[in-house]
DNA sequence: CATTGAATGTACGGGTTCGTCCATTATGTA
DNA sequence: TACATAATGGACGAACCCGTACATTCAATG
């Protein structure tokens, strides 16, 4: 038993002594640990878990990220970063209004589409409370940028008497969010209670119109 | 320390011999079960906890629900019921289409805000992806009450030519649930993001009227 | 009032899970 | 090349947590 691990030392070239890759060993635990969080939740994610599908081992969690919180909150910070850094290369200064405005919503909803895992991190620090959230201010700073974005256009639109004035630009996006978020966070309920696919191709496509027609609806009654 | 344990033995009157009640225990049990479920998740949720806070002991818990699964599923089934029992008392038939319909989403946006346990319910069972849900058929028959309500109000509206009619019942359903939940589900990562308290008497006015406008503006547009 | 099943309490065991201790190897630098 | 520090691995322990075995009491019924 002992004596065949004992000779086995530099004997194949597959066994090579092993690389020091700091970065790739972070990324790669950051990678793994975003799944898993996503999945199950950070009461439910478990450590060990994560560990055996890393090209590292548990030990590593601990030297880079501290702990179990501290590794989460590294993935929700990373998660933000992630989904704000697409949303901040618009360029929307040519586009008149009403078209700008229909530009960041169909942003927003093929974000929140096609990155489940951000919208179920999302969702389950909410669940958390928002604790961890509050100690990165990274993620704050992150976020100003969209809402400079529909204040800009907001501006704009009233300067040309298109849009009525006594909605706030957070308030506009939280309207956004609040579409394109449901339609993924409560993909299963919703789901399963009216026997609706709501990824299905027909339906997403039904429903970005809706909420476009519906918030620069809004922004246009008087 | 042992001999005061013997020592008390139907001494005093407050130490009165047990009292069978399956139906208080069992109400115990799952008021108990919803704040601690409603607050930590599934996962998070500790059974001892549970059976801690209660009049009884944890052996109840496995002798009324089986386990910690068919606990949360009791929960999450009472937590539907309780809040679809609203809605479906809802008396619209002698009002004009806009007007009931307003009054719907009227109600929708005071539940989700006053039922901050439901919503969180709701949000954990998407979280572990709708699979208890889908066991829970009575779930299901109780939703369909409000689908049939908004129905009826679209019909009335399209019939006086005041509804477009291209938008089913189960996407305006989609488009009102999101707004009103959003706003209690992401309460925490919105507000610290953004610096906004959306539970502020101000802003909740606010937010109700908005959801209101955008819903009815959509239906009228042609 | 005797009996039987339903209802309840106590204590505990087995498995899981987080975090750490100790040892070892890699890599930059004097 | 020697050395110091950074990076990594393996194994383990202590706490935690779910579920159950066993014992006991209540209450309905003949």
């Amino acid at each position: 038993m002992s004596s065949s691990t004992s000779l086995r030392k530099r004997s194949s070239a597959s066994e090579r002594s092993r690389t020091n890759d700091p970065d790739r060993t972070k990324a790669d635990i950051l990678a793994v640990a975003t799944e898993e969080f996503a999945a199950y939740g950070l009461s439910g994610a478990r450590v060990d878990a994560i560990a055996e599908r890393t090209r590292t081992s548990k030990r590593m969690i601990y030297y880079y990220f501290g702990g179990k919180d501290g590794l989460y909150l590294a993935v929700l910070e990373k998660a933000y970063a992630d989904i704000r850094a697409i949303e901040s290369a618009l360029e929307l200064d040519l586009l008149d209004p009403v078209e700008a405005l229909r530009r960041v919503i169909d942003q927003t909803f093929e974000n929140d589409d096609s990155h489940t895992d951000f919208v179920r991190l999302v969702t389950i620090e909410n669940i958390n409370q928002g604790k961890h959230l509050a100690e990165a201010s990274s993620i704050r700073e992150i976020n100003l940028r969209i809402i400079q974005i529909i204040e800009a256009i907001l501006e704009r639109g009233r300067a040309s008497g298109l849009f009525r004035s006594d909605l706030e630009p957070v308030d506009v996006h939280m309207m956004i969010s609040a579409f394109c978020f449901f339609r993924v966070a409560n993909r299963h309920t919703f789901g399963a209670i009216h026997r609706v696919d709501l990824s299905e191709p027909g339906r997403r496509q039904k429903h970005k119109q809706m909420i476009a027609d519906a918030v620069i609806g809004l922004l246009q009654q008087k």
